[in-house]
DNA sequence: TATACGTGGTT
DNA sequence: TAACCAAGTAT
Protein backbone atom coordinates (compact mmCIF):
# COMPACT_ATOMS: atom_id res chain seq x y z
CA UNK A 1 0.00 0.00 0.00
CA UNK A 2 1.48 3.62 -0.45
CA UNK A 3 3.17 5.62 1.85
CA UNK A 4 -0.10 7.52 3.07
CA UNK A 5 2.05 10.79 4.43
CA UNK A 6 3.12 10.70 0.48
CA UNK A 7 -0.15 10.31 -0.59
CA UNK A 8 -1.96 12.37 1.28
CA UNK A 9 1.02 14.99 0.70
CA UNK A 10 0.14 14.58 -3.14
CA UNK A 11 -3.09 15.47 -2.98
CA UNK A 12 -2.79 18.63 -0.71
CA UNK A 13 -0.57 20.07 -3.32
CA UNK A 14 -3.31 18.83 -6.35
CA UNK A 15 -5.80 20.50 -4.92
CA UNK A 16 -6.50 23.09 -7.65
CA UNK A 17 -3.60 23.01 -8.96
CA UNK A 18 -1.74 21.45 -11.88
CA UNK A 19 0.45 18.33 -12.09
CA UNK A 20 3.05 19.93 -13.88
CA UNK A 21 2.93 22.44 -11.36
CA UNK A 22 3.11 20.29 -8.56
CA UNK A 23 5.79 17.64 -9.98
CA UNK A 24 8.91 18.92 -8.78
CA UNK A 25 7.42 20.71 -5.84
CA UNK A 26 6.85 16.95 -4.17
CA UNK A 27 9.87 15.94 -5.19
CA UNK A 28 11.26 18.61 -3.11
CA UNK A 29 9.25 17.89 -0.39
CA UNK A 30 10.00 14.88 0.54
CA UNK A 31 13.20 15.14 0.25
CA UNK A 32 13.37 17.55 2.75
CA UNK A 33 10.72 16.34 5.22
CA UNK A 34 10.65 12.47 4.15
CA UNK A 35 7.52 11.73 6.75
CA UNK A 36 5.03 13.18 9.11
CA UNK A 37 7.34 13.54 12.08
CA UNK A 38 10.13 15.35 10.23
CA UNK A 39 7.22 17.78 8.86
CA UNK A 40 5.49 18.03 11.99
CA UNK A 41 8.89 19.55 13.51
CA UNK A 42 9.60 22.01 11.07
CA UNK A 43 8.86 25.96 11.56
CA UNK A 44 6.14 27.31 10.32
CA UNK A 45 8.04 29.84 8.54
CA UNK A 46 10.33 26.93 7.24
CA UNK A 47 6.91 25.02 5.34
CA UNK A 48 5.03 28.19 4.41
CA UNK A 49 7.93 29.15 2.58
CA UNK A 50 8.51 26.35 0.78
CA UNK A 51 4.85 26.19 -0.62
CA UNK A 52 5.65 30.24 -1.57
CA UNK A 53 4.05 30.18 -5.07
CA UNK A 54 1.54 26.87 -5.12
CA UNK A 55 -1.34 28.85 -3.91
CA UNK A 56 -4.47 28.77 -1.76
CA UNK A 57 -1.90 29.30 1.16
CA UNK A 58 -4.61 28.15 3.66
CA UNK A 59 -3.42 24.22 2.50
CA UNK A 60 0.28 24.93 3.85
CA UNK A 61 -1.55 26.22 6.86
CA UNK A 62 -3.65 23.44 7.42
CA UNK A 63 -0.36 20.84 6.68
CA UNK A 64 1.15 21.83 9.28
CA UNK A 65 -2.08 21.54 11.72
CA UNK A 66 -2.85 18.21 10.02
CA UNK A 67 0.73 16.46 10.49
CA UNK A 68 0.87 17.88 14.32
CA UNK A 69 -2.44 16.64 14.90
CA UNK A 70 -1.53 13.20 13.75
CA UNK A 71 2.04 13.39 15.95
CA UNK A 72 0.17 14.72 19.15
CA UNK A 73 -3.26 12.62 19.13
CA UNK A 74 -2.51 9.40 16.63
CA UNK A 75 0.76 8.40 17.84
CA UNK A 76 2.21 9.82 14.58
CA UNK A 77 0.24 7.42 12.38
CA UNK A 78 -2.40 8.18 9.87
CA UNK A 79 -6.28 7.80 10.79
CA UNK A 80 -7.07 4.47 8.32
CA UNK A 81 -10.32 5.50 7.57
CA UNK A 82 -12.06 7.96 5.58
CA UNK A 83 -14.02 9.89 9.12
CA UNK A 84 -10.94 9.65 10.81
CA UNK A 85 -8.73 11.73 7.73
CA UNK A 86 -12.22 13.64 7.00
CA UNK A 87 -11.36 15.37 11.08
CA UNK A 88 -7.72 16.74 10.07
CA UNK A 89 -7.51 20.24 8.38
CA UNK A 90 -7.43 20.54 5.35
CA UNK A 91 -8.73 17.50 3.93
CA UNK A 92 -12.34 18.04 2.90
CA UNK A 93 -14.59 15.39 1.20
CA UNK A 94 -12.23 14.44 -1.32
CA UNK A 95 -9.27 14.30 0.16
CA UNK A 96 -10.54 12.28 2.73
CA UNK A 97 -11.77 9.54 0.61
CA UNK A 98 -8.66 10.00 -2.14
CA UNK A 99 -6.55 9.22 0.97
CA UNK A 100 -8.79 6.46 2.48
CA UNK A 101 -8.70 4.74 -1.04
CA UNK A 102 -5.82 4.98 -2.43
CA UNK A 103 -3.48 4.82 0.75
CA UNK A 104 -5.67 2.71 2.93
CA UNK A 105 -7.60 0.49 0.66
CA UNK A 106 -11.12 1.90 1.73
CA UNK A 107 -14.20 1.52 -0.18
CA UNK A 108 -14.14 5.30 -0.24
CA UNK A 109 -16.60 7.44 -2.98
CA UNK A 110 -14.05 9.64 -4.22
CA UNK A 111 -15.26 12.92 -6.22
CA UNK A 112 -13.11 15.21 -8.03
CA UNK A 113 -13.77 17.80 -10.76
CA UNK A 114 -12.91 14.99 -12.92
CA UNK A 115 -14.35 12.17 -11.75
CA UNK A 116 -17.71 15.02 -11.97
CA UNK A 117 -17.21 15.67 -15.48
CA UNK A 118 -17.18 12.12 -16.03
CA UNK A 119 -20.43 11.38 -14.55
CA UNK A 120 -22.21 13.56 -15.23
CA UNK A 121 -21.58 13.05 -18.97
CA UNK A 122 -22.04 9.00 -18.10
CA UNK A 123 -25.59 9.65 -16.77
CA UNK A 124 -26.32 12.61 -18.55
CA UNK A 125 -26.84 14.94 -15.73
CA UNK A 126 -27.94 18.28 -17.09
CA UNK A 127 -28.68 19.88 -13.83
CA UNK A 128 -25.84 22.54 -13.43
CA UNK A 129 -23.40 22.80 -10.58
CA UNK A 130 -23.57 22.69 -7.80
CA UNK A 131 -27.36 21.66 -7.65
CA UNK A 132 -25.72 18.43 -9.21
CA UNK A 133 -23.22 17.73 -6.63
CA UNK A 134 -25.96 14.76 -5.26
CA UNK A 135 -27.15 13.49 -8.45
CA UNK A 136 -23.04 12.94 -9.26
CA UNK A 137 -22.45 11.53 -5.73
CA UNK A 138 -24.60 9.12 -5.80
CA UNK A 139 -24.29 8.06 -9.13
CA UNK A 140 -20.35 7.89 -8.67
CA UNK A 141 -21.09 5.58 -5.27
CA UNK A 142 -23.59 3.11 -7.27
CA UNK A 143 -20.84 2.79 -9.59
CA UNK A 144 -17.30 2.65 -7.70
CA UNK A 145 -16.43 -0.71 -6.87
CA UNK A 146 -15.73 -2.62 -3.19
CA UNK A 147 -12.23 -3.85 -4.10
CA UNK A 148 -9.36 -1.47 -5.70
CA UNK A 149 -11.32 1.39 -5.05
CA UNK A 150 -8.43 3.91 -5.12
CA UNK A 151 -7.56 2.49 -8.34
CA UNK A 152 -10.65 3.14 -9.95
CA UNK A 153 -10.43 6.44 -8.71
CA UNK A 154 -7.59 7.34 -10.14
CA UNK A 155 -8.31 5.77 -13.77
CA UNK A 156 -11.54 8.01 -13.18
CA UNK A 157 -9.81 10.92 -12.75
CA UNK A 158 -7.25 9.89 -15.56
CA UNK A 159 -9.84 9.54 -17.64
CA UNK A 160 -11.55 12.78 -17.17
CA UNK A 161 -8.27 14.61 -17.43
CA UNK A 162 -6.71 13.23 -20.69
CA UNK A 163 -10.22 11.59 -22.42
CA UNK A 164 -13.58 12.75 -20.91
CA UNK A 165 -11.59 16.93 -21.16
CA UNK A 166 -13.83 20.05 -20.87
CA UNK A 167 -13.60 21.10 -24.20
CA UNK A 168 -13.37 18.70 -26.94
CA UNK A 169 -14.13 15.39 -25.32
CA UNK A 170 -12.16 12.87 -27.01
CA UNK A 171 -14.89 10.53 -27.20
CA UNK A 172 -13.65 8.14 -30.16
CA UNK A 173 -10.96 6.75 -27.23
CA UNK A 174 -13.20 6.75 -24.22
CA UNK A 175 -13.81 3.26 -22.84
CA UNK A 176 -16.63 4.25 -21.57
CA UNK A 177 -18.23 5.82 -25.38
CA UNK A 178 -20.98 2.92 -25.60
CA UNK A 179 -22.36 3.25 -21.97
CA UNK A 180 -22.15 7.28 -22.20
CA UNK A 181 -25.82 8.74 -22.34
CA UNK A 182 -24.22 11.81 -23.09
CA UNK A 183 -22.41 10.99 -25.75
CA UNK A 184 -25.76 9.20 -27.30
CA UNK A 185 -27.01 12.78 -27.12
CA UNK A 186 -24.77 14.38 -28.42
CA UNK A 187 -24.34 16.66 -25.38
CA UNK A 188 -21.05 15.18 -24.12
CA UNK A 189 -19.23 18.61 -24.31
CA UNK A 190 -22.07 20.57 -22.74
CA UNK A 191 -21.89 19.12 -19.58
CA UNK A 192 -21.66 19.68 -16.53
CA UNK A 193 -23.59 22.66 -17.23
CA UNK A 194 -22.22 25.57 -14.97
CA UNK A 195 -23.98 29.07 -13.09
CA UNK A 196 -21.92 32.14 -15.22
CA UNK A 197 -18.93 33.55 -13.64
CA UNK A 198 -19.27 36.64 -11.91
CA UNK A 199 -17.33 39.66 -13.10
CA UNK A 200 -13.58 40.16 -11.03
CA UNK A 201 -13.46 43.14 -9.64
CA UNK A 202 -10.03 45.49 -10.12
CA UNK A 203 -7.90 46.48 -6.90
CA UNK A 204 -4.90 48.41 -6.83
CA UNK A 205 -2.63 49.07 -3.95
CA UNK A 206 1.48 50.42 -3.38
CA UNK A 207 4.08 47.75 -2.33
CA UNK A 208 7.08 49.63 -0.14
CA UNK A 209 10.79 48.62 -0.77
CA UNK A 210 13.28 49.80 1.88
CA UNK A 211 16.36 48.57 1.35
CA UNK A 212 19.56 49.74 3.50
CA UNK A 213 23.14 48.04 3.01
CA UNK A 214 22.04 45.29 0.80
CA UNK A 215 18.77 44.44 2.67
CA UNK A 216 15.20 45.19 2.29
CA UNK A 217 12.54 44.91 4.81
CA UNK A 218 10.03 42.24 4.78
CA UNK A 219 6.83 41.45 6.50
CA UNK A 220 4.99 38.59 7.86
CA UNK A 221 1.05 38.84 6.36
CA UNK A 222 -1.77 37.80 9.11
CA UNK A 223 -2.55 34.38 9.62
CA UNK A 224 -5.87 34.78 7.66
CA UNK A 225 -7.07 35.80 4.90
CA UNK A 226 -4.99 36.88 1.71
CA UNK A 227 -1.67 35.25 1.55
CA UNK A 228 -2.19 34.41 5.17
CA UNK A 229 1.01 33.91 7.10
CA UNK A 230 3.44 34.27 3.80
CA UNK A 231 6.55 36.77 4.29
CA UNK A 232 5.89 39.75 1.85
CA UNK A 233 6.57 43.18 1.47
CA UNK A 234 4.74 45.78 2.73
CA UNK A 235 1.65 47.10 1.34
CA UNK A 236 -1.15 49.50 2.23
CA UNK A 237 -4.46 48.51 1.70
CA UNK A 238 -5.59 47.23 -1.45
CA UNK A 239 -8.82 49.11 -2.45
CA UNK A 240 -10.87 50.12 -5.84
CA UNK A 241 -9.06 53.87 -5.87
CA UNK A 242 -5.11 54.15 -6.33
CA UNK A 243 -3.86 54.24 -2.31
CA UNK A 244 -0.59 55.73 -3.10
CA UNK A 245 1.63 56.13 -0.38
CA UNK A 246 -1.27 55.07 2.11
CA UNK A 247 -0.20 52.81 5.04
CA UNK A 248 3.43 52.88 4.20
CA UNK A 249 5.62 51.74 6.88
CA UNK A 250 8.55 54.43 6.83
CA UNK A 251 8.36 58.35 6.81
CA UNK A 252 10.14 57.97 3.48
CA UNK A 253 10.99 59.56 1.36
CA UNK A 254 9.54 57.84 -1.21
CA UNK A 255 10.34 57.43 -4.98
CA UNK A 256 7.61 55.85 -6.97
CA UNK A 257 8.51 53.51 -9.83
CA UNK A 258 6.86 54.30 -13.07
CA UNK A 259 5.62 50.43 -13.40
CA UNK A 260 3.49 48.25 -12.01
CA UNK A 261 2.91 44.58 -11.28
CA UNK A 262 -0.33 43.30 -12.78
CA UNK A 263 -1.51 40.09 -10.62
CA UNK A 264 -4.90 37.85 -10.92
CA UNK A 265 -6.16 36.77 -8.14
CA UNK A 266 -9.05 34.16 -7.91
CA UNK A 267 -11.87 36.76 -7.07
CA UNK A 268 -9.93 40.01 -7.74
CA UNK A 269 -7.10 41.25 -9.82
CA UNK A 270 -4.67 43.74 -8.42
CA UNK A 271 -2.67 46.68 -9.58
CA UNK A 272 0.50 46.87 -7.29
CA UNK A 273 1.90 50.48 -7.86
CA UNK A 274 5.65 50.04 -6.28
CA UNK A 275 7.16 52.54 -3.92
CA UNK A 276 10.90 52.53 -2.95
CA UNK A 277 12.98 54.15 0.04
CA UNK A 278 16.12 54.26 1.93
CA UNK A 279 14.92 55.23 5.42
CA UNK A 280 13.53 53.72 8.25
CA UNK A 281 10.99 51.22 8.97
CA UNK A 282 8.15 52.36 11.51
CA UNK A 283 7.99 50.47 14.80
CA UNK A 284 4.72 49.56 14.03
CA UNK A 285 5.83 47.39 11.26
CA UNK A 286 6.98 44.29 12.72
CA UNK A 287 9.28 42.65 10.14
CA UNK A 288 12.95 41.67 9.32
CA UNK A 289 15.50 42.39 6.88
CA UNK A 290 16.82 40.12 4.52
CA UNK A 291 19.49 39.96 1.83
CA UNK A 292 18.31 41.36 -1.10
CA UNK A 293 20.67 38.96 -2.81
CA UNK A 294 18.89 35.86 -1.05
CA UNK A 295 15.34 37.05 -2.17
CA UNK A 296 14.47 33.75 -3.80
CA UNK A 297 15.04 31.97 -0.41
CA UNK A 298 12.61 34.17 1.33
CA UNK A 299 9.34 32.40 0.06
CA UNK A 300 7.39 34.96 -1.35
CA UNK A 301 4.13 34.71 -2.90
CA UNK A 302 4.31 34.98 -6.81
CA UNK A 303 2.65 38.25 -6.91
CA UNK A 304 5.42 39.50 -4.38
CA UNK A 305 8.28 38.06 -5.95
CA UNK A 306 7.37 39.77 -9.02
CA UNK A 307 7.15 42.95 -7.64
CA UNK A 308 10.73 42.24 -5.95
CA UNK A 309 12.16 41.58 -9.22
CA UNK A 310 10.75 44.59 -10.29
CA UNK A 311 12.07 47.00 -7.42
CA UNK A 312 15.37 45.66 -6.63
CA UNK A 313 17.04 46.52 -9.82
CA UNK A 314 15.80 49.92 -9.54
C1' DT B 1 -25.59 27.94 -0.60
C1' DA B 2 -22.20 31.44 -1.69
C1' DT B 3 -17.87 33.37 -1.14
C1' DA B 4 -12.82 33.64 -0.13
C1' DC B 5 -8.82 31.72 -1.37
C1' DG B 6 -3.31 31.62 -5.92
C1' DT B 7 -1.16 30.39 -9.68
C1' DG B 8 0.13 28.93 -14.24
C1' DG B 9 -1.21 26.60 -18.41
C1' DT B 10 -4.43 26.24 -22.40
C1' DT B 11 -7.42 27.88 -25.84
C1' DT C 1 -5.88 37.59 -25.46
C1' DA C 2 -9.04 37.29 -22.12
C1' DA C 3 -11.33 33.50 -20.38
C1' DC C 4 -11.39 29.44 -18.51
C1' DC C 5 -9.94 26.07 -15.56
C1' DA C 6 -7.13 22.48 -12.37
C1' DA C 7 -6.68 15.76 -8.31
C1' DG C 8 -10.95 21.62 -3.19
C1' DT C 9 -11.57 23.39 1.66
C1' DA C 10 -13.34 26.37 5.16
C1' DT C 11 -16.74 29.23 6.74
Amino acid sequence: MPDPYRVWLSEVMLQQTTVAAVGPRFTAWVERWPDIASLAAAPDEAIMAAWAGLGYYARARNLVKAARAVVAEHGGQFPATEAGLRALPGLGAYTAAAVAAIAFGERAVVVDANVERVVARLFAIATPLPAARPAIRAATDRITPQARAGDFAQAMMDLGSAICTVKKPQCLLCPLAVDCRARVEGIADTLPAKAPRKERPSRHGTAFWIEQEGQVWLVRRPAKGMLGGMRALPTGPWEDERPGLAGAPGQGPWVILNDTVVHGFTHFGLELALAKSEGEPDDSAAGEWWPVADLETAGLPTVFARAADRLKRV
